[in-house]
Order: C-alpha cells, then sequence, then structure tokens
DNA sequence: CGTTTGTTCTATACTATATAGAACAATTCT
DNA sequence: AGAATTGTTCTATATAGTATAGAACAAACG
C-alpha cells in the first residue's frame, strides 16, 4: 500500500492516514468504486490499531469521500457527473481560507500563490 | 478587535485565534511594525484565558509571523523584500497539499481550483 | 516608583488520541 | 451449510492536548 505514516509528526496518524487516502484517490491510484482493504488488514499493514484506521475511515465517509458497509467494507465514491456540490466547495473553502491568508502574510502574490497551486496540483498527480 | 472566536466549532480556540490574527494582517488591519495587544488585555477582550492567547502568539512566533520581546510585547514582522523564503514556501506548501488533494477528490480541476483561490484571496483582501 | 509585561510554576478538569481485547451479528467465501 | 471475515460495540487503560485558574517573578515602561 502507497502509505506512509510517520508517528514523531505533530500530526495524529489517524489523520495523516486521512490525508495519505486522499492523496492516493487524487492520484488515481484508487478510484470510485474501488475498494479499501479492511480496517484489520490495514492496521496490521501499517502497524498501528484496528480502531484508527476505523476512525480514519468514518472521517473519509463524513467527508463524503468513501461509504462504509456495515459488516462488508468501504467503498470510494464515484464523482458526480456536474461537478463538485455547494457543500464540499464551502468545505474546501473554509479549509483552504486560512493557508491562503498565511502565505499571503507571508509575500506571497496571486499570482505566487496561483502557481504554487497549478505546481502542486501536477505534484499529486504525477506521483 | 477584528476577532471572532466560536468556542463550539471543533477546532481549539488558540488556533481560531491564531488564523483571525493571520487573517488580519492578511487583509492590511494589522501591518509589519504594528504592535499586538497584550496577552492579559486580548484575553479580557475575548473573554479567554491569558495563557491561551499566549499559546496563539508563540504558534504566531513560531511561524515567524510575529516577533515576542520579553516583558515588553508582541510585534509584526515587516515583510522581507525580496520576497518569501524557502523554509515558509515548503510550508505553505505542506500546509495546502491535503486541501488540493480533497478538492481534485471532489471533482474540481485545476482551473476551478485557481479560480477558487483568486476569489478567496479577494475576499480576504476585501473583507 | 508604580504599573504593565511576558514568563514560569503548580493545579485542576476535560477532551482527544491511541492501543488492547473481547464479543456480536451480518456479510462473504468456500 | 459452515467457516472466515467484516464493521460495530463495549470496557479499559495510558498518554497527550486543550483550557482555565491563580500566584509569583523580574524586566520593561511611563
Amino acid at each position: 500500500m502507497f502509505i506512509q505514516i510517520e508517528p514523531e509528526l505533530d500530526i495524529p496518524i489517524y489523520a495523516q492516514l486521512v490525508s495519505q487516502l486522499i492523496e492516493a484517490i487524487a492520484r488515481g491510484n484508487l478510484t470510485g468504486g474501488d475498494s479499501l482493504p479492511s480496517v484489520r488488514s490495514l492496521a496490521a499493514d501499517l502497524g498501528m490499531n484496528m480502531h484508527t484506521v476505523n476512525k480514519a475511515y468514518h472521517e473519509l465517509e463524513r467527508k463524503e469521500i468513501i461509504r462504509i458497509v456495515p459488516k462488508s467494507g468501504a467503498i470510494i465514491n464515484s464523482l458526480p457527473q456536474d461537478g463538485i456540490s455547494g457543500n464540499h466547495l464551502e468545505r474546501i473553502s473554509k479549509e483552504i481560507k486560512p493557508i491562503i491568508a498565511e502565505a499571503i502574510v507571508l509575500g506571497m502574490e496571486t499570482k505566487d500563490i496561483n502557481k504554487l497551486v497549478t505546481t502542486i496540483i501536477s505534484t499529486i498527480k504525477g506521483e
């Protein structure tokens, strides 16, 4: 599995797992309709507890990125054909706003930020 | 003061304060060389504890956005004339990457993300 | 000189994170 | 049908993070 967890970071490992799974989907390594590993097997692979993986899965479900079928497994949601929903756009806006403000404070111009974003998108899709 | 804290959110109030102060600087409400209120007076204004404000200030110092002069006060750093530093750029990249990945997973294209970013920059600077 | 400043210390309370193990019932596979 | 696997639920424990409270200190400020 394409997942690297670093317990020594000050980001909780369940949150790291959430981000890594999202990035795996973004880069096309996992796609709509695919199943995620069971919480037990992924926990064993990553050397962490079953409940920690379960927490990460439920966070992904809360974000409407996967759906969890009780006693069966977790499946990645397919994209709606009519683009991002209003709720999702609002959530992304709330998440990204403080970081953009920080970038401005550190001296970045609009064009610098747009360039950085474009570079990061390429990085994600190309990794 | 241009600060709104919402204790019922699941974001720690010290972290909310950090973000709000960064946004106040980004929008030009506070600028390089300006002093921040003392931890005691801002804590009284916001109805929170002195130590919580102190924690937020030290987080801003860790980000190199302010400097704290012991027994004196906190001053907002001025921008270096030669643009954002490598360290800062790397930090912004690490912070923004998981959110961009989430945006991709939710169906946003590169142009959608760049448009959103541009809109948010206008929102921040205009508020 | 008196006030204000950030700092440091002890203390308490609550929440969040992470692990552990067991048991359950539904689903899945053979 | 039977066995294995699944997510769920429960109790328990340990550690770290968040938030408040109050007191005391020495340096800086007016």
